[in-house]
DNA sequence: ACAAGCCCTCAAAGCGCTTTGGATTTTTTT
DNA sequence: AAAAAAATCCAAAGCGCTTTGAGGGCTTGT
């Protein structure tokens, strides 16, 4: 049997009887033949990859935990479409060089574009470079076209901020992600839209900006917990951080809920998963497990159709009931 | 000039003049040139591939977030030797169908096996394949000969037992990972010996295993806290679930230290760096980074060399003091 | 100045597939 | 039953590199 009819009825051409597939793929099956990825890449002129760069500051050397989520529901969906993930973890100051080298190598077909900034150079050099990709995120001040899955951040926080206010709160802290991260400018701005709608005055002393970490939760809640009128609810951007303020307030023997509410922003970390039937945190909640599905799924079709007008997919986050605000103790 | 040369050039074959070399060199840089590694491959006949395979149970759907930091160490050491890290998350039972799969289509030269069990099947299938691997941790109940990096599990888990019991304790908690894995059966058994040569009697009721998340450390400690008597300190295996335990001790009024102690194993994750001068748990800690970092070492090394003899790299896991330990309050 | 030797360069083959275009066989039509 | 059409199959080219085996230019020795 030639190995043309052996190629066409692995892949599904018509030009090949039934029952010549059958008989094909049943030897392929007993012998473990699968075409070598190398020479088929080659033939064909696509790498069949997705590249996932992730950057990584050289002073901090952090990966944040999400990435693991948002990952896992993208790597389903490349599976079913027999794309592989190239993953690289790239100091921030090398990430076009990355992008550039990738594409001069052409060793992906795509790429996803984790975290962006406020000021994102990545989307109009992804654009020049002409490689299609999918910002995870926004980035506020770019002109340019691009494809996107987000969440409503400025939205989700300004209700969240409303909900505390409601609740009688007039001292809210947000601790929120880095500043120059494009969702933790969404959240303050959503969150100070709420505070100038009721006609609250607060200092940025009530707004701290630092990387999603326990201990970055911890510290920065003391912080505000140590201000001169102290704060009587917090909001955050992580429910990594939630569990350092929930160790801050301990350390000051106040009770989450009772003495301070906290809303927190929660992404549905499979480790972190607050199932219960009532919460433990009020939440913002969307789940990042499923952005990294819809992102892939939109990389895979503008890969499959590159004329495709840029898109963008926003997701709702749901503000969800938990235990951890209540109304202000009354002084 | 010749594509001889050029690929020599750019190669560091020493039959080209250093000054060709460097003409070629220029010019490659000039235009952006980097040889197509599709191309490359196929002529090399090397993936300059690592795989990853993470295999994710198909009803928790979990990512253990240690994967982020442990995949941080690798790949850069993978991007130094200018290997690609494919990563891909399967589910549990199609685990031997991925590794023959991406054998059978020579996709990588090489993979890491994660989360062995102490009976673990992939060892001797991947000794079967001949395809070289390491096994992030080891499988007690298996014979055969493979490489691995693993952390002194049984030693730290004696270590921070033995602590407890040094301090007064008597009634000790073990809050463990899910009981088939190989970390989790070795944690159990440092804790058991260290009961043992104390004469210290338990039931196993005071032992639990579970995915080590932190609603499950909460639930686990609620647990533990409603035994007839209840321990007056406890071990757990990842720091994520000390966070669970937190929560359960807060719930129940009770302080971390002074009314419970708590020893945490500590993969020093980065965003759950316990970095203070007095750090909050008293703690194992070993650096997944690092076993990283090392486990991608050593793959380099197997695939430079085939010949080379099985190796073991045996980390240990620092015992480190925090305030999280103190004698048990007196009755 | 010529031959020998060395260093550098080149043309061509091959990596294992896909894909094109033509050849062969089978089926359908009249 | 012969011709036309359809369904199969096959040989060969090509994907963009690396690598082999051979040729060309330059330096050195006599």
């Amino acid at each position: 049997m030639s190995q043309t009819t052996v190629s066409r009825a692995l892949n599904g051409f018509p030009e090949v009887s039934e029952k010549t597939r059958q008989l094909v793929l049943a030897a392929a099956a007993k012998h473990n033949y699968k075409p070598n990825s190398r020479a088929r890449r080659l033939a064909t002129g696509k790498s069949m990859t997705i590249g996932h760069l992730v950057s990584v500051s050289k002073e901090h050397e952090m990966v944040n935990p999400i990435f693991a989520d948002f990952i896992a529901g993208a790597s389903a969906r490349y599976a079913q479409s027999g794309y592989d993930l190239l993953l690289s973890l790239v100091p921030d100051e090398d990430e076009f060089t990355s992008y550039k080298e990738l594409a001069a190598r052409s060793a992906v077909d795509g790429v996803v574009v984790h975290a962006p900034r406020a000021d994102e150079k990545r989307i109009a050099q992804l654009n020049d470079l002409n490689i299609p990709f999918v910002v995870h995120g926004r980035s506020s001040n770019t002109i340019e076209k691009y494809n996107w899955v987000d969440v409503n951040n400025e939205r989700s926080f300004y209700r969240a901020t409303q909900l505390l206010i409601e609740l009688g709160h007039i001292t809210i802290g947000l601790i929120n992600g880095v500043a120059e991260m494009d969702f933790a400018m969404r959240r303050a701005k959503g969150y100070r839209r709420a505070l100038e709608e009721n006609q609250i005055k607060l200092t940025d002393d009530y707004l701290t900006h630092s990387e999603m970490t326990e201990p970055n939760g911890y510290k920065n809640a003391l912080t505000l917990l140590d201000l001169p009128t102290p704060p009587t609810a917090l909001v955050t951007s992580s429910i990594i951080m939630a569990n350092g303020i929930r160790r801050a307030l301990d350390e000051r023997d106040l009770k989450l809920g009772r003495d301070v509410s906290v809303i927190t922003h929660d992404d549905d970390l499979s480790y972190f998963r607050d199932a219960a039937a009532v919460p433990v945190y009020t939440a913002t909640r969307s789940s990042v497990r499923e952005a990294g599905r819809l992102s892939a799924d939109l990389l895979l079709k503008i890969i499959a159709d590159p004329g495709r007008a840029p898109e963008g997919i926003l997701l709702d986050a749901e503000l969800i009931l938990g235990s951890s605000t209540k109304p202000p103790r009354r002084p």
